[in-house]
DNA sequence: CGCCGTCTTGACTCGCCTCAACCTCGGTGG
DNA sequence: CCACCGAGGTTGAGGCGAGTCAAGACGGCG
């Protein structure tokens, strides 16, 4: 086993406030594993059997529904705990989680769960913190889905990405990982026919540049103001 | 002050694994309140200075968008924990909270959280599980949202509140607590038009029996045909 | 009795999905 | 090196679901 590095951790919130021998143990316990775009690290439905720190790279959570249709709940920027149904009293993994693109993790068994909650300090609070963001994510989303047209839906997702893993370029803030037309439709509830036409339209308007699978927004304010006024 | 019955609380999830010594603290902590039908028991981004349970009756959890119109978040069953924004690291309430019908409310302030959680055995996992199945519920909802028409969205809804807090009568199932077309499309994200037309349809086949503000589903089963089948 | 909140129903409109055809890139193998 | 092929992307035409606009009925409450 490679030793990893006590500094993968100290960053992050909920090992932030333990000291450097806790940090030891808990890397000690760690199966770390590397995944390649598009691995799934766990099944939705499967029996969770571990709880998972991203270390870098971006994980896509998917939910199917029984007629098919792929949905991404949301997407796990590096530095986040992901995985952690043992949090809330799931015995199985509520979707499906893969790697947007090459992804580092960390793995613990699920049975450690209790004991970190217990023995570190300050962990059980910066977790819950963290699924008190990702509940509001999920909220807004539920707004927006339920209240605003396609093009604004579209938007806030780009916006949401950006925010989340965006990196600055010379010309713009950068979408870090692989994204398909189809993939944005699958965060927006649309088809990827309307997105296609839809970043069409805003990459002659000067906002954003694409390629295939990656985008650049050049003007994010813009983005700002098409996210919120139906105009 | 008058004097809580210890059997309010036992039976309920998070202090079921409690003494009946313990759970009289927890009574003499709290603060008991009756609310009437439409009044807010807390409002969005106020401070979280309290953290509530429910009694009986059934709370309706509203966010407002910027443009002004409210959607329905979630509905509250009697029996589960609110207002529970200590617990994921909020400092205010990330929705408004108000009385879908008469409802009775036991109060503790915020800062007794850490305590019960410390203190008392279950409090937490137990509340972690409810929170668990809260995101379970935001989840589908978005699921739903993102991938299924009006008509199955709101045969969606409507099986939702019967299985929370649906009641058993002579002709089928009653939803409990007041409810007005209007509710249910901020609950779908549609217009209470099309709402009106799809429950007319309904009537018309036998589905269900409404008056107003108020709702008798007497064939669920025809209901969850719809609600998965886009047939 | 009159008002207001609730609900209904019709007619029209339009945003977005569906269907369809085609293009472009990048990888793979002969 | 080139031919092939599949994944990803673009764009147009057409139709329908559901929103919008509009008008009114019903029932309860002050």
């Amino acid at each position: 086993m490679n030793q990893l590095d006590e500094s993968l951790l100290s960053a992050i919130p909920p090992f932030r406030r333990l000291d450097r021998a806790q940090i030891r143990e808990i890397l000690d316990l760690a199966t770390p594993a590397r995944f390649d775009e598009r691995q799934a690290i766990f099944e939705e439905g499967a029996e969770a059997s571990r709880f998972y720190l991203l270390l870098d790279g971006v994980i896509r959570v998917i939910r199917t529904t029984p007629g098919g249709d792929q949905i991404i709940v949301l997407h796990i920027a590096a530095g986040q705990l992901f995985g952690i149904a043992p949090a809330l009293g799931h015995d199985t993994y509520p979707a499906t989680a893969t790697a947007a693109g090459e992804c580092l993790v960390l793995g613990w068994p699920v049975r450690l769960w209790p004991t970190f909650v217990e023995k570190y300090q300050g962990f059980a609070t910066e977790t819950y913190k963290v699924v008190g963001e990702r509940i509001d994510e999920m909220n807004n989303r539920i707004v927006e889905l339920a209240t605003q047209a396609v093009e604004q839906r579209v938007a806030c997702a780009l916006l949401r990405m950006l925010n989340q893993t965006g990196k600055k370029v010379d010309n713009g803030i950068e979408i870090t990982f692989p994204i398909t037309r189809a993939n944005i439709s699958e965060m927006t509830g649309t088809t990827l026919h309307t997105v296609s036409r839809l970043l069409s339209a805003w990459e002659k308007q000067g906002i954003l540049e694409s390629a295939r699978r990656h985008i650049v927004v050049t003007d994010p304010h813009r983005l700002v103001q098409l996210s919120t006024s139906a105009a």
